[in-house]
DNA sequence: GTATGTATATTCACTAGTCGGTATACATGG
DNA sequence: CCATGTATACCGACTAGTGAATATACATAC
């Protein structure tokens, strides 16, 4: 049984998420995998025991990191609540603009697993996604926001629409719209509409 | 040269829609199709030249029905704007529980080809949104709302981020949670929030 | 009216390559 | 010796796409 801090899984996954990232799972081989880390397939299969739970190894590991990056645009940004949100939306623009961006990793390997609800994989977004939410909806009440819930879930909505719909049209334009839509329902729940 | 009316064309986009939106485009082969449809490979592949070629016909296929369908239910629907658009989110979440149901075609098409930004049937699904979002701004100027098109841009963010949240989560709380957001949105562009 | 020509439409058999996954063997360190 | 890890080589199944032949229909020519 191989250990799960080895640092040759290590290397694994971040070749895994580098090439499921710019690709999307579908499009990457196991050899494709192991040939830019470096090792035979024999050796990724000894650490897995499928691509599957490679791929959810892959988006389990983006979590922490994908969180922190929200939370320091978010901590980063001068002023009110809708402010601080509106930031999020702004660095995710400038993200996007990058050639190399393609989206949000776990809602496409979703959509490429629309057909399989219960892939460890998709487990593993449905996680990230929820902590997402969940910080998100802890921040808004720290600011006194009242039913920070409700508008959490409606901040990700919006969020969500425009990592998704940047991919059809490729125009940041929508993720400056989505985050300037959050700060109207920030400031409905701020009481000052 | 194979005729643009063929019936058997029209075979094969059938069958390449309900295998395409069931399993996704990636995991369906054209032999997959083309026994789906009823004949060989080689005869699909005189009627179509690429399998890429395919995708995209099956969501220029899918523009009409859809935008029909939501103009349907927003036309059917009584009271206001905001009342209007709400529907189109409730009747969304009742077609989201349909076990059929897999999100939206245009925007998991999109995902699996986020790595082929130029991609034929990618350029199908920017026509469609584009075209929705246009009738959704003409629908809100009709009902006297200012500021249109941003306010149309806000809902179909809010709408493709319920279809894309919805394939994580699977729970259609999200879409009603968009839903009333979209309607919150209405109202303030009312002027009566 | 029957022979010939031509465009449309379809089939069978095939290529060349990729896929996820595995059997076997060999190393290395405790 | 035995557990951990790595490598070569291979498997059967499947992939998108093609070559060559043929069926069908409808012309025009004689």
């Amino acid at each position: 049984m191989p250990e799960a801090t080895s640092p040759t899984r290590k290397r694994i996954v971040d070749a895994a998420t580098k090439l499921f990232y710019g690709e999307g799972i579908g499009r990457v081989s196991v050899d494709a995998v192991a040939e830019k880390a470096g090792l035979t397939k024999r050796t990724l299969y000894y650490h897995f025991k499928s691509k599957d739970e490679l791929i959810a190894a892959y988006l389990d590991g983006r979590d922490q990191p994908n969180l922190k990056q929200m939370a320091g645009w978010f901590d980063d940004a001068e002023g009110g609540a809708d402010k601080k949100v509106e930031a999020i939306f702004t660095n995710l623009a400038r993200a996007a603009r990058h050639p190399k961006w393609k989206g949000c990793g776990f809602l496409r390997t979703a959509a490429e697993l629309a057909s399989m609800p219960g892939h460890p994989a998709v487990k593993a977004g449905a996680r990230h996604k929820t902590r997402f939410e969940t910080w998100l909806a802890g921040e808004l009440s720290t600011q006194g926001i009242g039913e920070p819930q409700i508008l959490a879930r409606e901040i990700v909505l919006l969020m969500d629409g425009a990592f998704s719909i940047m991919l059809i049209h490729r125009n940041p334009d929508y993720v400056e719209a989505a985050g300037r839509a959050a700060g109207v329902l920030v400031k409905v729940r701020m009481g000052a509409a």
